[in-house]
Parts: structure tokens; C-alpha cells; sequence
DNA sequence: ATGTCACTTTACAAGTGA
């Protein structure tokens, strides 16, 4: 029996609407974690996800950030934010228990640019988000962490390392941060199954970015070794980024699709 | 690097965040 997981960017789960009930259908995931709903808890359209046989765990405030959880089975454990997060008043992280499995879906700040007061605020985000996770859990039990990191890990993951060299999203920095994930005992899942360069997750919407493929990979799927050791495939939806691919205007971040065994 | 998108507001354009 396959359990089937998606995370997804969506960029605002209004404006995606259609296409997650498309997505949905294309690939009748199991448990599907959502990043940058932007929308409050009270105002998202619960009822069109549960029609579809979910159930669902938010949370979300305001206009940014906001992450979601969908799964077959019925959620439990809902844990919303993290310890000693620095941006609190901030909906980032969502942690829920599907069919047996700790999933924590995050969103990470994006930073804006190396510099910049947010991007300190990002590199603090990532410590707290580490610490939080050392003292919580233990790798050597099942845990899925994943997400929209805004970071994309190694060279390997952005379309041009020249160009992004110290670059927010690309910087050493962040990748420490990173490192130290991965350091601590969690498996990067896209990796396990494919070789770089790529495939990216996220392309800008300027510049025709998507169409010249200047991608990077920020999207995450990374698993403790119990876990890790299940998974049989990992693939990135790029139709998915395509402006032809279904109803209305694709997110700026294709789905990541994880199989575990 | 920047050919966009989605959100909001003492709103009908402009600022913000990505």
C-alpha cells in the first residue's frame, strides 16, 4: 500500500481553488500540506476540501503566510507555530498526525534579500525551527518535515550558481541552516531518488522566468530514516507551473509529490 | 535580472510581499 503526499506552495488558496481540486484528482494524494494560503482560518473554502474527502487543519491569519494540512484519514494532534518562534505573530508552521505519521508543514521567511533586517530574521527562524525539532522529536522515530523552505540547498538545486551565488534563497547561510536539518539526522527525499541538476520547484513570475527555466529547488520534503527508508518515488508537478495546465493562473510553485511504500 | 501575481486599503490606484 502506497501512502501519497503532496506539499504545495499554492499562493493563495482562492486563487488556486481550481487547480487544487484538479491537482487533487490528478493524483488523489493522501495527505497534501499547502503553504502561503493567505487567507484567516474562518474564511478558507473548508467545505469544497472536505466534498473531496478531506480533512483539513489550518492556519492562517491576514493576508500572508498561512499553511494548511489535508489528509484522507482524519487529522489529529493539530499543533500550530513552534517553540520560541521569532515571528509569532506569523502562521508558519502546522504539525498534524495522518495515519500514523508526525507531519510538520512549514513556511520559511523568505528574507527578501542578504542584508536586509528580514534576512537575519530568516537565519533566527531557521535556528529556532531547529532547536524546536531537536528537543521535540527523535529521528530515529518516523517524522516528515516539509514544505516551502526558501532555500534552495546546493548548487545543484538553482539554474544558474553564478548568477545566485550569495544571493537570498541560494546564500551560505541559509544553507547552514539547512545542513544542520539534515546534520541533526533528516534524509533529503528528492535526492534519495534523483540526481541534480534540478528539478526546480519555483520560478518567478517576472521575466518569464519559468519559460527561459530559471528555477530553483525550495521546496522540501525531508524525512527521519524510518521514513526515508519507505519512500519509493519523488516527483515535481512542473505542468502544474504551466499558465495552460488548468483553470486560472498557476502558483509560482509546482507540487512536490512524495510515495512512500 | 526582473517581461508578475495577489493581497490590502477611509480603495476605483498604490503600497507590500514574494
Amino acid at each position: 500500500m502506497t501512502v501519497r503526499i503532496i506539499t504545495w506552495n499554492v499562493n493563495s488558496i482562492r486563487a488556486r481553488e481550481s487547480r487544487l481540486e484538479a491537482l487533487l484528482r490528478r493524483w488523489t494524494p493522501d495527505i497534501v500540506a499547502l503553504q502561503e494560503t493567505k487567507i484567516d482560518d474562518d474564511r478558507l473554502p473548508r467545505a469544497a476540501v472536505e466534498a473531496l474527502g478531506y480533512d483539513l487543519a489550518t492556519f492562517g491569519q491576514g493576508p500572508y503566510n498561512g499553511v494548511a494540512i489535508l489528509a484522507r484519514t482524519e487529522l489529529s494532534g493539530v499543533e500550530r507555530g513552534f517553540l520560541a518562534d521569532p515571528v509569532p505573530s506569523e502562521p508558519r508552521v502546522l504539525s498534524a498526525t495522518a495515519g500514523g505519521l508526525r507531519l510538520v508543514n512549514l513556511y520559511a521567511v523568505n528574507g527578501k534579500a542578504v542584508g536586509d533586517p528580514a534576512y537575519l530574521t530568516k537565519l533566527a527562524w531557521f535556528d529556532a525551527l531547529s532547536a524546536w525539532l531537536r528537543s521535540t522529536f527523535d529521528p530515529t522515530e518516523p517524522l516528515l518535515v516539509l514544505g516551502d523552505f526558501n532555500v534552495a540547498p546546493e548548487d545543484e538545486d538553482v539554474h544558474d550558481p553564478e548568477t545566485w551565488r550569495g544571493k537570498n534563497l541560494a546564500s551560505e547561510p541559509e544553507r547552514e541552516r539547512v545542513r544542520d536539518l539534515l546534520n541533526w539526522g533528516l534524509v533529503d527525499l528528492l535526492r534519495l531518488q534523483a540526481d541534480g541538476p534540478g528539478p526546480f520547484t519555483w520560478w518567478d513570475y517576472r521575466a518569464g522566468a519559468f519559460h527561459r527555466g530559471w528555477g530553483l529547488r525550495l521546496d522540501l520534503a525531508l524525512a527521519t530514516p524510518p521514513v526515508a527508508a519507505r519512500c519509493t518515488a519523488v516527483h515535481v508537478d512542473r505542468d502544474e507551473r504551466k499558465p495552460s495546465t488548468g483553470e486560472g493562473k498557476p502558483s509560482d510553485h509546482a507540487p512536490l509529490i512524495v510515495d512512500l511504500d
